[in-house]
Parts: structure tokens; C-alpha cells; sequence
RNA sequence: GUAGGUAUAGCUCAGUUGGUUAGAGCAUCAGAUUGUGGUUCUGAGGGUCGUCGGUUCGAGCCCGAUUACUUACCCCA
């Protein structure tokens, strides 16, 4: 047989042992966060249907959904199509081949999970869920085409109480993962609905937030260009203008939003808000994380109606390592109406990036066998089975190199790995019944008996 | 979808205006050391220079195409 070339697609990645134990480094404190708070970790299926992903994530969005082709002949289905008569189009094809999909995200995937649980779900419920969604993206820095999301979600409680315990749960978990500059962005769609509605082009609200967005990158000029050529005039620019440039502290902000906006009710709705989660967060500590209300951030899952948050580090160049907002009605797509929910997520694989670059993981030499046997031959494997087992039975991560290989190579093993403590049993030690106990990092052996070995590695 | 960059040993990379048999470090294997790793010393294996074509007496190097990877844009975690 042919060999092929041993590869993995692009955008995706191979996760050796240190890699594991520091992405459950980030799981584990994501996760011991999300418990502290109340929340419930679920699973989700790795494939959705189709149906239940497109038409969530916006134009742009739907491109980046991984299909899943049917099995069976799909080529009989074109055939079939052609013969109707109809164009013979990739958007005409698609339903006809595929109608699973990989998860694109794992708010989605929960809406759906509520709905088909509701009845034995109490509401409110918050959830928690870390899994890896797909997006059929270009890979760059940061980017991946496979990446691990930490979501929490609460749903059928509509308290401004979660949005401030988002921002407290934020704070914990990346201070805890060794972050120390962090800010936590937040605004409300219901801003930027009623700016929309306040220059007479509530339709055009996507258009609006992408651009504006995108403020800090390509500057006032740049988003006014973008805003002229999507069909804005002079006139909603200089509307627009006093809001996007807002600055001072997050109250002088709030004061001055009272004023340019007094005449839209849904922007007042959403001042409101903000300031009401403030006066919730008043009551908490927070540890690093610096909170900012930016009237220019928008997120682009258009599905978000209130509180909308996003999360940078400011320690190194990096794209948002975490994101979420309010939706009032996600659920509806799925025929359950009038429930609303909230949520955040963790880019759990940005994170890593970061806590790489800053140097944060814990360089705890953490070793997976705490003691490798090496024997000599067949008759001191067998001698040392007995040993083995009572040293698993005191909860010592034990090893026994099989018989066969030199001691030269068994060393060697056990250095590669960071085994501390070897054993070495030839027919000397079977004789006197003292084994040979090499400590690896000092070099020093001892002969010690059986039970003098054991009480060494419960206590080391 | 748009625009750049890169491609040489398992890995990271040198390779002079285009000139004999393409190099280094790391890794691997063997020996110095037949009961001892990590340090040291000695040696060995490992390459259709991404692929196809062109220019040339001669191409790793120049030109064209192609593929893969990568960075940025769009968008996003």
C-alpha cells in the first residue's frame, strides 16, 4: 500500500501531554468558576442539523458552518434536480446533500437543547459547556478552524443580576488563569437599536454595528467612509458622532448618553440597563478585570437584543478571548417563545495563546509516574509484579519497564519522562531482599527494603 | 472570497553573481561504559532541495505554472 503523507487539515491541531495538562489547566479554573456560581455542565451533539445552524449567525456566519454530506448517492438527487429543471447551483444542491452540520457554536446547539427539554428543565437554568465548535474559517494567528468554547448560559430570567455575575465570573476565572490586565467591554443593543431608529434606519442596525465596530482599528474616517458607502448620509453621521466618541469615565459616559438620546425610548431602555448592572456590580470585588462601557462594540451574532460583553487582554496582541451578551429570543427560532437568556464564552484556545506568550502556566514538573522499576530479567520481573501491585495500592503512580530492554534504556526512559524515583531489581536485590532506590534528580541510590521504599514515596 | 510571504534532513534553519560530491544545530541510533539516565567525548544513518515545466554548457539559486503552509483583509473566539 501506498504511504500518504501523515497530515491533519488546516486549522487544526494535535494536543501532546504538556499541552493536555495545561489546556485542563484552563478548563478545570473556567470550570471550578462556572460551578461556584451555579451552573450545570451539559453536552451537546457534535453534529447538529443543518437547519437548526443556518440563519443563527448572520450572512458571514452561515458561510463558516462545516456541512456534513449525506451518505448515499447524492449525485442521483443533481440528476433529479436538473431534470425538474432548476438551475443546478450550489444553493439548490446543498439541501439536497448535506443536512448535518458540525457546531458552529455551543449557544445555538443550547437553545435548541432547552427547547427540546423544557419540560424537565427548572427554569431559570444556567448551564455551563465546554466543547469544541468548527468554523470553516482561513486559520491565522488566533484562529483556528477547531477551537475549544467555555460557555455559561442562564436562561428564563430576565435579572440584569446574571449580566453582573457574567462580569464577576470573567474576573475570577482570568485572574485566577494568572491575567493580570484584562478589560471586560460592555454595551446594550438596545443602544445602537435606538440610535438606528433615531437617523430612520432601524433596518440597517447590522450595518450600523459592524462599521462602528470597527472604531478603534480603522478610526472616525474609516467607519464614515464604510457608514457613506452602505447608504448612510451627512446627517445620521453627525448623529452618530457624539456616541461613538464618547469618552471620560463609565458614569460621565452614561450622564452624557442621557442626554443625546433622551428622545429614543429604546436607547434609554438600554442606558438604563447598564446602569443597572453597574449598581449590582457595586456590591462585588473584583479582582483584575477593568470594566469599560464602548459604545462602538457590537459583536456580530445578530441574535443578541440587550447587554452585550466582550473581553480583551491588554497585555498582548490578541483578538477577544471571550464575548456574550443577551438574547431575548433564541428559543423562538424553535417555537418556544418568550424565554430569555443570557450567556458568555471563554476562547479557551486564545487563552492558551495568551497565558503561552505571558508565560503563565504553572511549571509545576508535573510527572506522571512518581517511580519506574527496571529489572534485569525474567525472574526479576516476576519478583517485582508483587512490589508493583502494592505500590499502585498506596496510590503511587508505578511503572514496571518489561523485561527486555537494557538498563541503560531503562534509565533513559525514565529520565525522558520525569520519572523521580527508579528501582532497580537484578539478582543482588533478589538475594538480600534490599532493592536498589535511585533518587534521579540527586543521582543518589540507596538499598532499602521493600517497606523503607514505600514509606520514602508516600512522603516525597 | 481578496492581497502578500514561505517551501532545503524527523525539527529549526544556513546555502555567496548560477559552478565539482548540498551543510549546521537539535533529535535519532551505536560506541567510550557487559548493573545506571541526565553532563562529556567519538562515530553513524538520514535529502528525487514541495511538484511540473522553461532558460542555461550547468539550476537548491533565475522564469512560469501548480500544490501545500503561513500572514493580513473580510468576518470572528
Amino acid at each position: 500500500m501506498a504511504s500518504i503523507k501523515a497530515s491533519i487539515p488546516k486549522g487544526t491541531r494535535d494536543f501532546g501531554p504538556v499541552e493536555m495538562i495545561r489546556r485542563n489547566h484552563i478548563y478545570d479554573t473556567i470550570k471550578s468558576v462556572f460551578k461556584k456560581f451555579g451552573y450545570q455542565e451539559i453536552q451537546t451533539p457534535t453534529m447538529e442539523n443543518l437547519d437548526t445552524l443556518t440563519g443563527k449567525y448572520g450572512d458571514e456566519g452561515d458561510k463558516l458552518i462545516f456541512k456534513i454530506l449525506n451518505s448515499g448517492d447524492y449525485m442521483l438527487k443533481a440528476d433529479g434536480l436538473k431534470q425538474k429543471g432548476e438551475e443546478l447551483s450550489s444553493k439548490n444542491l446543498l439541501p439536497l446533500i448535506s443536512e448535518k452540520a458540525l457546531r458552529y457554536d455551543l449557544t445555538v446547539p443550547f437553545a435548541r437543547y432547552v427547547v427540546m427539554h423544557q419540560n424537565e428543565i427548572a427554569f431559570p437554568f444556567k448551564r455551563f459547556q465546554i466543547q469544541p465548535v468548527w468554523r470553516a474559517d482561513r486559520p491565522q494567528k488566533g484562529r483556528y478552524r477547531e477551537f475549544y468554547q467555555c460557555d455559561a448560559d442562564v436562561v428564563g430570567s430576565n435579572s440584569l443580576l446574571n449580566e453582573a455575575e457574567f462580569i464577576c465570573i470573567y474576573d475570577e476565572a482570568l485572574s485566577k488563569l494568572g491575567l493580570t490586565d484584562f478589560t471586560i467591554k460592555i454595551n446594550n443593543r438596545k443602544i445602537l437599536t435606538g440610535i438606528a431608529e433615531l437617523i430612520g434606519k432601524p433596518s440597517q442596525i447590522v450595518d450600523l454595528t459592524v462599521a462602528i465596530d470597527k472604531l478603534d482599528k480603522i478610526g472616525l474616517e474609516g467607519v464614515e467612509k464604510e457608514l457613506l458607502s452602505k447608504g448612510f448620509t451627512a446627517d445620521d453621521l453627525q448623529t452618530l458622532k457624539p456616541v461613538i466618541l464618547l469618552a471620560g469615565t463609565n458614569e460621565e459616559k452614561l450622564a452624557q448618553l442621557d442626554t443625546i438620546l433622551k428622545t429614543s425610548e429604546n436607547s434609554l431602555k438600554g442606558i438604563s440597563e447598564i446602569r443597572e448592572v453597574f449598581d449590582y456590580l457595586a456590591s462585588f470585588k473584583l479582582n483584575k478585570a477593568k470594566i469599560e462601557l464602548d459604545l462602538t462594540l457590537a459583536r456580530g451574532l445578530n441574535y443578541y437584543t440587550g447587554c452585550i460583553f466582550e473581553v480583551k487582554t491588554n497585555e498582548v496582541t490578541m483578538g477577544s478571548i471571550g464575548g456574550g451578551g443577551r438574547y431575548d429570543d433564541l428559543t423562538g427560532m424553535f417555537g418556544l417563545q418568550n424565554l430569555t437568556g443570557a450567556g458568555i464564552s471563554f476562547g479557551a484556545d486564545r487563552i492558551y495563546d495568551v497565558l503561552e506568550e505571558l508565560n503563565l502556566f504553572p511549571h509545576t514538573t508535573q510527572e506522571s509516574t512518581k517511580v519506574l522499576i527496571c529489572v534485569f530479567g525474567k525472574e526479576e520481573e516476576k519478583y517485582a509484579l508483587p512490589l508493583l501491585a502494592s505500590l499502585r495500592a498506596q496510590h503511587i503512580h508505578t511503572e514496571l519497564y518489561p523485561f527486555g530492554a537494557k538498563i541503560k534504556k531503562q534509565m533513559q526512559y525514565a529520565n525522558d519522562k520525569n520519572i523521580p524515583y527508579v528501582i532497580v531489581i537484578g539478582s543482588d536485590e533478589m538475594q538480600s531482599g534490599k532493592l536498589t532506590f535511585k533518587n534521579m534528580q540527586s543521582g543518589t541510590q540507596d538499598k532499602l527494603s521493600i517497606d523503607e521504599i514505600i514509606e520514602k514515596l508516600m512522603i516525597s
